[in-house]
DNA sequence: CACGTCACCTGCGTGC
DNA sequence: TGCACGCAGGTGACGT
């Protein structure tokens, strides 16, 4: 369940706690098993259990859409991909099938245990330990909701590239933390197509794309991202979508029916009507 | 540099 | 019921 919005959310929960469970900051790591190797991308398990173990969490944050939680030591970075998902609970609990990683946590307040559950059945998602986490972070592009991502760098970065828009969206070099959702969802409300050329893009059109962008990450925060399938979360933008898999539904703005087509291996929703390619060969 | 293709993985829904 | 197939919120390594 990945994408800002998401990460976002996690992020929050994590570092707030809820009524449920507590927050992990201050809570100290007794040590990690690791039951899916490749899941943990710096180290062997032996080291990372022994590389993480008496640290404290400190800090949590995201960076595009990666989870960062800053250690005694060093920065624990997680990329959940397609289907990684991180939650709290009691050391009780079963271990499940799709468990990966699991860091084991005490209180040194009141000596209470919890585990830190890494789950993700299909196995795509990474972990990193590191204490210098910029050499994985470094080739991200801006954050789209920071002061740093302007409309006019938003615009004068679109014209140096010559791509579909759709795919320099999602380029995490390009601008960090829009997935598939959030950047067809964006081009709906921005009335792009997503095979328009990035240098083809006017000044009111990137302003209204970003404009775009900005609103629907925020709208994706403030309902707690989105939850679909089996992958659940409790978000609720799922229920807010006006192209995702909506295919043959018709348009909020328009009644056309919403258009499925693949642009760059991806199944891509849009309206042919609101979002009109300009053919300019 | 831009783009296509495959690889990494599992599970779910659909249709035969 | 079984089974093949298409689909899935992502990215990285290739080849052209």
């Amino acid at each position: 369940m990945p994408e800002l919005p998401e990460v976002e959310t996690i992020s929050r929960i994590l570092r707030e706690g809820t009524s449920e469970m507590p927050s992990l900051i201050g809570k100290s790591i007794l040590g990690a098993d690791v039951l899916w190797r490749r899941s943990v991308a710096t180290h062997t398990a032996e080291d990372f259990d022994i590389g993480i173990r008496d640290q404290v969490i400190k800090e949590i944050g995201r960076r595009g859409k990666y989870l960062c939680l800053g250690l005694s030591r060093d920065v624990l970075l997680l990329h959940l991909r397609m289907s990684g998902d991180v939650w709290l609970e009691s050391p009780e609990k079963l271990i499940l099938t799709h468990y990966r990683v699991v860091i084991n946590l005490k209180d040194p307040m009141d000596g209470g245990l919890f585990r830190f559950v890494f789950n993700d059945p299909r196995k795509f998602g990474r972990i990193w330990l590191t204490s210098d986490p910029e050499t994985i972070l470094s080739g991200l592009g801006p954050e789209p909701l920071s002061e740093a991502f302007t409309q006019v760098g938003f615009y004068q970065s679109l014209h140096k590239r010559h791509r579909q828009i759709k795919p320099l969206l999602m380029d995490q070099t390009f601008l960090a933390g829009l997935g598939n959702i959030y950047t067809d969802e964006s081009l709906h409300q921005a009335k792009l197509h997503p095979l328009t050329l990035s240098d083809q893009i006017t000044v009111g059109q990137a302003e209204s794309l970003y404009d775009s962008i900005r609103m629907i990450l925020k709208e994706g925060i403030q309902r707690n991202g989105a939850s679909i399938d089996w992958v659940y979360r409790g978000g609720g933008f799922q229920n807010h979508f006006r192209v995702y898999q909506r295919t043959g539904e018709p348009c909020y703005n328009c009644g056309t029916p919403i258009e499925r087509i693949i642009v760059g291996q991806r199944g891509t929703h849009f309206c042919p009507h609101c979002q009109i390619l300009s053919d300019n060969p």
